[in-house]
RNA sequence: GCGGGCGUGGCGAAAAGGUAGACGCAAGGGACUUAAAAUCCCUCGAUGGCAACGUCGUGCGGGUUCAAGUCCCGCCGCCCGCACCA
């Protein structure tokens, strides 16, 4: 019956329900076909999907879907970060159970995705929070305990003693808990930690492997890994001034180059030297102290000052041993860093020479610019406060001076590797990072287990793997603060697994960011007896296309390829598998514009109307009727209710407009504006769609299965180029995940097939009905409801899901004449149409007998003619 | 401060160094309708011209090239990371 509105509710669920009932989209392992494993980051069960899980998910079920079409075996699973802090919030705020709660948003959550029409194989779901998924993360556990990639060590934390439980930095604003409002105090305590550091070198090298990642990302890696040669320098202490004991400071340099513009040492407030001064001295205890007391963020208020005290204690220069400097303890610098010591060049970095200033040290210049006037110039402004850390030339500097930077740096390398100070070395070369041990203990209850055991007798005993997992009491109490487990009454009381002796759980859990750092391998083989089986996972992995939020650059992209290597060092991965995403797609946000009512209070996209354009668009609040104001455009925000719900979306539209729409109107590495009026213009496409499909169906295309004719006429060709064409550069955009591209081919091809239709010229309707056939074919991954429900109108009782991406004919692909845009002196004056193999020269004489082009010459002779063969012709006069 | 990215119509954007603005949105005009919605057709960078057609135009200033949105140099603006890393 033609003339009926498509019905996306309806037709949405009646597909979702025969898609699970055929299992069309459960994993396949055919070993004639090649595979591509298609992972979207998993999400946080909050309760609710948003726009950006839209989005996110839209990108990976295009491109699992299309890949299903090109004959691939698809792996593309869903599961569920479902560890941490916001159920033990609820727990807290709602007295609702951590598990009740995760579970009941992972129950209302996977509705909403399911709803969207994703082609995931539900049945290797997972969910971190399960016994039967962290029963493998504890036995990984172990296995890397066992090899000493994980291990204990005293760090800093940031401790809040009302809420008696250790912070992330981000939980720390401006010094103080951000639930509880206490002072956080920066507190040195025993943590488990895994020795991501022994990779450093690795994860760094291997970037340069990761072609399909982002450059971005890569940098981003490389800059926190952060590698940097230089020199670890032994400098004697003047035994007079320093503390007994103490004979010598192991410093580490990456300008060994500027040592005879030292001025100065410096120490870490937390380094030991530090620690025996303020023994000593009241005013240097006073001064670290301060210095721990703003440890966290309140560093931003007083950042730009360099601060510090001198201990009293004299270093020898390495290079002279008449020559003393003086120690101070200095709060710029970093104990985790180097040996939390260095040595201050006043004339070559800017934090050593505001120092200098300060407390009124030498300031030499060693470095400086070879020739005037830049010299003079550097040395002026070194003059001034401003250090230079540029190339150059030495001076200053004794037996250097003259040489190159660099050159100096060898030199006096060499020179101190072969010093001796107490028959030891004074220098070695040393590669230092950045990047430092992950710590993964957390004091909460909502986490993984860390399955070890503390006796008094035997230490540390991890829980043998037949008494795994360690599973979560049920039980726990969140109604005081500090950690549940901890203060459960019976939990953590246990025997030691060596001795039998009454010994107690390790109490701490781990850091949700374990979880996700090895979910994908679960994937390959969700329902394995081990963490991985590893035929499964030689198969699948690595991940061919990873897709997720940029704000993940870091942190679980470099701990999943930590673990990687961990799970490979364990024996649960081959050992050649050192990757685990061999391409990785970073997508933008959703944003959408604000509104504020003229009381200032955020106003809901629905709760306002629009009139006018550009700079004279005007907002009126319904309720009202006052003007609203329009704001910037943000990411989508509760605080800001310049929100759109997943579920209103797709009830009012259909999942398929939404998802249509996502995909539609950016580059998807770019943020998209979602917009009332666009959303309507993909709604418009569906119909459109629907309408063209039933005409075509009803008549105005050819039978399902008609003979192709021999000949077609020249309008019939067209279209069928067209439709060739697309079906040729959407693959290859959805490939490279230019899906907007790829709509506005779509819609290039659809405006094309309903023109051939109002024209109907001869013999097109074959043309026609491949061409429908055809578009609704690549629609299928995008708006796979809609283009089932097109397919079953044009005549198919086959899933279209089960069909094949159409082949191409190559022959009409080559156009056979080509448009040429004719130009004169680069400007363009007229086009030309020539057979597509026409000689260079016939196109060159066509090109200038044009009028136009004569008309442009103006009697002037041609120089010059370049002709590009299908592209362009340029006259040069 | 360091690093990276981006600047194209009223808006989102296309464009292997080769006809700038495909496609969509918005807007304007028209058809159909008692009317509206829906749909269909036309216009839509600026500017001059009745028109044919011309001139200018991808943040700004230079350069390379037969030809530059695209490559190079120097600015300006916006956005995003990282930030006392010795």
């Amino acid at each position: 019956m033609a003339n009926e509105r498509y019905n996306a509710p309806v037709n949405e669920k009646r597909w979702q329900k025969i898609w699970d009932e055929r299992q069309t989209f459960r994993t396949t392992e055919d070993k004639s076909k090649p595979k591509c494993y298609v992972l979207e980051m998993f999400p946080y069960p909050s309760g609710r999907i948003h726009m950006g899980h839209v989005r996110n998910y839209t990108m990976g079920d295009v491109l699992a879907r299309y890949k299903k079409t090109k004959g691939f075996n698809v792996l593309h699973p869903m599961g569920w970060d479902a560890f941490g802090m916001p159920a033990e919030n609820a727990a807290i705020e709602r007295k609702i159970h951590p598990a009740k709660w995760t579970y009941e948003n992972i129950a209302a959550m996977k509705s909403q995705l399911k709803s969207m029409g994703l082609s995931l194989d539900w049945s290797r779901e997972v969910a971190t929070c399960n016994p039967d998924y962290y029963v493998h993360q504890q036995h990984l556990f172990n296995d890397m305990l066992a090899k000493g990639l994980a291990y204990r060590k005293t760090s800093k934390v940031n401790w809040d003693p009302v809420d008696q439980t250790v912070l992330a930095n981000e939980q720390v604003i401006d010094g103080r808990g951000w639930r509880s409002g206490a002072l956080v105090e920066s507190r040195e305590r025993m943590q488990w930690a895994f020795k991501i550091t022994a990779y450093a070198e690795e994860l760094l090298d291997a970037l340069k492997t990761l072609e399909k990642w982002p450059e971005k990302v890569r940098l981003m890696q490389e800059n926190w890994i952060g590698r940097s040669e230089g020199l670890m320098v032994r400098w004697q202490l003047d035994a007079a001034t320093a503390p007994v004991g103490h004979s010598e400071l192991e410093i580490f340099t990456t300008r060994p180059d500027t040592l005879y513009g030292a001025s100065f040492m410096a120490v870490a407030p937390d380094h030991p030297l530090a620690k025996i001064a303020a023994e000593n001295s009241k005013s240097i205890a006073e001064f670290c102290d301060e210095c721990r007391r703003m440890g966290t963020s309140v560093a931003d208020i007083e950042k730009a000052e360099k601060r510090g005290i001198d201990t009293g204690i004299k270093a020898r220069h390495p290079l002279d041993p008449t020559w003393l400097v003086p120690v101070y303890v200095a709060n710029f610098i970093l104990m985790d860093y180097g040996t939390g010591a260095i040595f201050g060049c006043p004339s070559g970095d800017q934090r050593d020479i505001e120092f200098a200033r300060r407390y009124g040290l030498p300031i030499v210049p060693v470095v400086v610019p070879k020739d005037d006037p830049a010299r003079t110039q550097a040395l002026a402004k070194i003059h001034e406060g401003t250090a230079y850390d540029g190339d150059g030339v030495m001076i200053n500097s004794r037996d250097l001076n003259g040489m190159a930077p660099k050159a100096a740096f060898e030199t006096i390398a060499a020179k101190l590797e072969k010093l001796r100070l107490g028959n030891q070395p004074v220098a070695t070369r040393k590669i230092n990072y950045r990047l430092r041990d992950w710590g993964i203990s957390r004091q909460r209850y909502w986490g993984c287990p860390i399955p070890v055991v503390h006796c008094n007798t035997c230490g540390i005993v991890p829980v043998p793997a037949h008494e795994l997992p360690v599973q979560l009491p049920d039980d726990a109490t969140f109604d005081v603060p500090g950690n549940p487990l901890d203060r459960h009454p019976s939990w953590k009381h246990t025997n030691c697994p060596k001795c039998n002796q009454p010994a107690l759980r390790e109490t701490d859990t781990m850091d949700t960011f374990v979880d996700s750092s090895w979910y994908f391998a679960r994937f390959t083989a969700p329902d394995a007896k081990t963490p991985i089986d590893a035929t499964a996972a030689k198969y699948w992995l690595p991940v061919d296309q990873y897709i997720g939020g940029i704000e993940h650059a870091i942190l679980h992209l470099l701990y999943s390829r930590f673990f990687t290597r961990a799970m490979s060092a364990t024996g649960h991965l081959p050992k050649t598998m050192a990757e685990p995403f061999g391409a990785l797609f970073t997508q933008g946000m959703v944003v959408h514009e604000t509104y504020k009512s003229s009381s200032g209070s955020w106003l809901l996209p629905t709760e306002v109307v629009f009139e006018g354009e550009g700079d004279a668009r005007k907002a009126t609040e319904i309720a009202t009727g006052q003007p609203a104001e329009i704001g910037s455009i943000e990411k989508m925000s509760k605080s800001k209710k310049n929100l759109v719900d997943p579920d209103d979306i797709i009830a009012h539209y259909g999942a398929d407009c939404a998802r249509w729409f996502v995909l539609s109107d950016s580059p998807p590495e770019r943020d998209v504006i979602w917009t009332e009026s666009g959303v309507a213009g993909a709604g418009r496409f569906v119909q459109r769609i629907w309408r063209l499909v039933e005409e075509v169906a009803d008549g105005k295309g050819a039978k399902r299965g008609e003979k192709k004719p021999a000949n077609f006429s020249p309008e019939a060709t067209e279209l069928r180029r067209t439709t060739h064409k697309a079906l040729h550069a959407v693959g290859q955009n959805i490939e490279g995940l230019r899906f907007n591209v790829a709509v506005a081919q779509l819609y290039e091809l659809t405006n094309a097939t309903a023109s051939a239709i109002a024209k109907a010229a001869p013999d097109t309707t074959w043309a026609v009905r491949e061409a429908t056939e055809h578009l609704v074919q690549m629609l299928g991954p995008m708006m796979p409801h809609l283009a089932e429900t097109c397919w079953e109108r044009l005549g198919y009782n086959t899933l279209l899901a089960d069909t094949s991406w159409p082949a191409t004919e190559q022959s009409l692909l080559i156009d056979a004449s080509v448009t040429l845009a004719v130009q004169v002196n680069g400007k363009r004056r007229d086009e030309l149409t020539v057979p597509r193999d026409a000689s260079l020269a016939d196109i060159e004489k066509a090109a200038l007998a044009l009028e136009s082009i004569i008309r442009a010459l103006d009697g002037k002779l041609p120089k010059k003619v370049i002709v590009v063969p299908q592209r362009i012709v340029n006259v040069v006069a």
